[in-house]
DNA sequence: TACTATTTTCAGATTTTTCTGAAATCTCAT
DNA sequence: ATGAGATTTCAGAAAAATCTGAAAATAGTA
């Protein structure tokens, strides 16, 4: 039975996906309604996520509001149904963009905001300033620049109106680095 | 009394540091070590990390590990004091780079053997396949494919033999994309 | 409007993660 | 070899995150 092993596959696909998820900082349900969305490409409702993944509506309901605040699942309305279907984002680059936006908004932005007032309220470096204060400086300076220019490629880049990521992708593969790859693991079955 | 803001500013640092530790997955006290090593650039000893961090000793032994491990910080030995002393990567270059590393063995190459395996136990593509077998496979596929790239360019520019995020990112902040910047947040007191 | 299917909310329960502290282990100078 | 100082380990405590379920709010239809 071909059907049974499918649902075996989406089941495996949905566990890696929702383990993942924790090491991201995001909740393990929300990363399974995630992936069982992308996986079967089929809208579904409220209920029928519940009983697939069996977790509670108050869970569905919270994780799915987060899915759409990351904009990688969208509503979808069918007529003559009162409920609201939901469906993923079916394309990974769109998808990747998504979720690399919504990782540097959570992780890096808030970190800059605060180096910026860490940075005014520390002691100012003048022409007779302690070493100690001007290492200091010179570190946020550093720590600013890394993730500052990490925030700008990626709004250039994965931003509502970026370049594509496929597009980076693409620049930085062609790169030359003058180095041998081979020491690259080579994945079984991976396509060209 | 310089000193006291110079403290100030670096408690507010490791805070920072800290509460962006728990986005990503790693423990508050974790982050918090590494910031305090980083942000003040000096050696320290368990004793001096547990008496500035309110921590006990056993976190702070544990939060050195795994620093070791993601190699953002090494031990010094000072000659005539048996104490273990710990120190930080000061260049942020550096610093990213392994973050980049660590961050992708955890978070990617999990997710990347466990396609593999689903791929290989769902149902195969022939000739007849049901549509559904087809979509299971094309999803699988794009998903290796997007997570596959961010891993070999991750080894790529990141990797211990890597070319260097520095490069990649002149590259990409290079790159031609044909739009307008001017949507990005200019950010107060940003150094040029 | 009134009715009811559907969704949201959130206090408390459950689960997971992190932290402590003291015992066990290690290490190095003598 | 010995022992004082330093480090690691890990069981249980504490804290944090996640989840449930039912009541409250909302939205669609007649």
């Amino acid at each position: 039975m071909v059907k049974a092993q499918l649902i075996e596959a989406q089941d495996r696909f949905i566990a890696s996906w929702g383990r993942m998820g924790s090491v991201w900082g995001i909740s393990r349900t929300m990363a399974e309604v995630h992936a069982l969305l992308y996986i079967t490409g089929q809208p579904m409702c409220t209920d029928e996520i519940m009983d697939r993944l069996r977790v509670s509506r108050g869970n569905v309901s919270m994780s799915v509001r987060s899915l759409l605040e990351w904009a990688v699942i969208e509503k979808v309305r069918l007529p003559g149904d009162r409920k609201e279907y939901f469906q993923a984002e079916q394309d990974v680059w769109s998808m990747l963009r998504a979720i690399a936006r919504e990782r540097i908004k959570r992780e890096v932005d808030p970190l800059l905001d605060a180096l910026d007032e860490i940075g005014e309220l520390a002691p100012q470096v003048g022409s007779h300033s302690p070493e100690d204060v001007v290492a200091l400086q010179r570190r946020l300076d550093g720590v600013r620049e890394g993730f500052g220019l990490i925030t700008t490629l990626t709004h250039k880049f994965a931003g509502p109106r970026g370049a594509g990521l496929q597009t980076a992708a693409k620049l930085l593969a062609k790169a030359p680095v003058g180095r041998s790859t081979k020491h690259l693991k080579s994945r079984k079955g991976a396509r060209p």
